[in-house]
DNA sequence: GGTAGAATAGTTATCGGTAACTACGACCAG
DNA sequence: CTGGTCGTAGTTACCGATAACTATTCTACC
């Protein structure tokens, strides 16, 4: 007779076996178990598990106080073998010490959490290849629905994801010309509310810190350039200054140079708005270090309101986009994949930003 | 004849059968049909999978090939079926958003990545009850190794892993008389760091704001104690405020109002050693608040070093708990109790935690 | 030449569940 | 009395892999 592993020692062990009933110790109930002390079959007390409506209420009691009182726990593998649902979800971020991604998992977490789901979290450490394995790793789990803060160039590795059949939910970053379930924050937006906010407290020579080539920054870019052309602003490009592009140059540091540049443009800047927090972070070291006073000389806003931002030396005015509203989508939205029979036609769901106003900005 | 759903719905359109060999659209690759194509049996394909030697080089070559050009993945449900392990490690904190919690989390996920584990990540949200139903989940999906930042107050639900025989490792928490792995930081050690800092810098009236009923909390109280002592100093009872009794009252407000107690004391303290960062920024905050100058009136030293300290009102400084190092001693533990084939004498690391002098306490 | 043993591949019986179909008695209408 | 339907429970055949054992061929060595 073949048993698996633990029952095969035990057996070794003179314990208990399939035919001779009685305590298994330390090896996990079956229904087998159950069915066997009821004397039903295995299909039935499968039946009764489910709620199926085959089953008498008498017996699906008795099968369900059984259960209980075994601590009966299905085995999911063997589920996922014949159902092909994993009751699983796959999360790929960049960066899980990110606060705004933090949130986002707990958010997603919690939201599919209760549902039956559990949650697989990888991090890409923003490097498009790892993210790839990661990927390819989550797709051989057979997770029910992958959601992916993408770190990728390319949309190369999506088409791997469609092959599979495996729904997917891209968050924070989209790709145009990919027709993917999408949710984040209204970028252009994020752009328009911060800038909009620097030309209402008076300046009129607001530079931007922009992110890298994704369309998160691409959008505040956007909006940034929009707030100044309905006020009837304009920026020299040097008033532009992109960090991000050589991998170390992200966050403080990244802000922290490109605010150093930006310092000595002429005219200098009132105002900048920055890609996010760490970097305004930067950026507002970099122009106390010049001896310049925030935001009397120059205001600086900042994206995702993630930070202390109350505790700062200069507290920072935010562009909060909601990272728990967007958790929270994109757990409904994968759980609705889950149990979509059919693939669905992509769904974009855009959260509102909006302003927290402090010390930084606050000039009248 | 008997189809998975997918299969079953592909017949149906008249597409490719089992019988009938040919390109089975998105459906994944199985052994088999790697097999039919060389025509193998699986067993062999599966042994050239995974390197039995029965298998001669030339044909194991041939498979891998195949594999690649098919993009092959083992499924993971079916192989821990029989195997009895998942590769998959599982983690409860109690909540994500902290930057330690996070950080060990990243570290974690690191540490087993790239060995073929993934890691389930799942929140208790501070809540006994909710990380329990947790940790059930988490045996239900046969995890090879537990990894737990445990909020419970009693050993209860470590019984349950025990039956299942799951190996467990506790992190940054752990329970007296609950003989189970740890990783953590040498909590009586942060006290001593922190606490005689303080008299170095010349305090000696040093008050301690305490964390919950949690072998952290105590050991950093002890620890503070054991500083005192070692200098001859005393503290009145009402020197030491404990906070997180009443759920809302942790983190910053509780941190606010505990110091707001603390300076209503005579003679006031010149020193607070807080429990973590968090309480140590409300401390700050009530202490600015009150109108007296940090580090000049009352030094304040918090533990964590998690926060961007750097640029706070007044950067703090902090014992640092090295929570990277603590994840990577958990990921290599977790690897380790899943390889054995015998559960082993628990072990128990202790990180050593260190201190990060900033502006908060440097009074010479 | 015969036989043991190495090298290689295949057969069979599972792992723990679930889908689809079958079995069977009770009840009811015609 | 017969056939049909409902309510229940069981039988059988898998899901996609692996463990243990068996089979076959080839080589080696006495």
């Amino acid at each position: 007779m073949l048993l698996n592993p633990l029952r095969r020692k035990m057996n070794a062990l003179g314990k208990s076996s399939d035919k001779q009933p009685g305590v298994r110790k330390n090896v996990p109930v079956r229904m087998k178990d159950i069915a066997r002390d009821l004397g039903l079959s295995t299909v039935t007390v499968s039946k009764a598990l489910r709620g199926h409506p085959d089953i008498a209420d008498r017996t699906r009691k008795r099968v369900l106080k059984r259960m209980e009182e075994l601590h009966y726990q299905p085995n999911l593998a063997a589920r996922s073998l014949m159902t092909g649902r994993t009751w699983t979800v796959g999360l790929v971020v960049p960066d899980l010490l990110h606060p705004f991604f933090a949130q986002v998992a707990k958010a997603i977490s919690a939201g599919i959490r209760g549902q039956g789901y559990s949650l697989i979290i990888t991090s890409s450490e923003e490097d498009p290849e790892l993210e790839q394995r990661e990927i390819e790793q989550l797709l051989a789990r057979r997770v029910d629905v992958l959601v992916i803060a993408s770190a990728q160039w390319t949309v190369e590795s999506f088409r791997r994801i469609e092959q599979q059949q495996t729904p997917y939910i891209l968050i924070d970053r989209c790709f145009v010309g990919l027709p993917a379930n999408f949710v984040g924050v209204d970028d252009q937006m994020v752009g328009l509310l911060g800038t909009r906010h620097l030309i209402e407290q008076g300046c009129r020579r607001i530079a931007h810190i922009r992110g890298p080539q994704a369309s998160t920054a691409l959008g505040r870019l956007e909006g940034y350039q929009q707030a100044l052309h309905e006020h009837g602003l304009t920026s020299p490009a040097e008033y532009i200054v992109p960090i991000g592009t050589s991998g170390d140059d992200r966050g403080e540091p990244g802000g922290y140079e490109a605010a150093r540049k930006l310092l000595t443009a002429h005219p200098r800047p009132d105002g900048i708005f920055c890609f996010n927090d760490p970097v305004a972070l930067g950026a507002m070291r970099a122009i106390l270090d010049a001896g310049l006073r925030i935001p009397e000389d120059i205001a600086v806003v900042g994206c995702g309101n993630v930070l202390y931002s109350d505790f700062l030396r200069v507290p920072l005015t935010s562009v909060d986009q909601d990272s728990a509203a967007i958790g929270h989508h994109a757990a409904e939205l994968a759980l609705s994949l889950a149990a979509a029979k059919a693939p669905a036609r992509p769904k974009t769901l855009l959260v509102t930003p909006s302003l927290v106003v402090r010390a930084s900005s606050q000039r009248k």
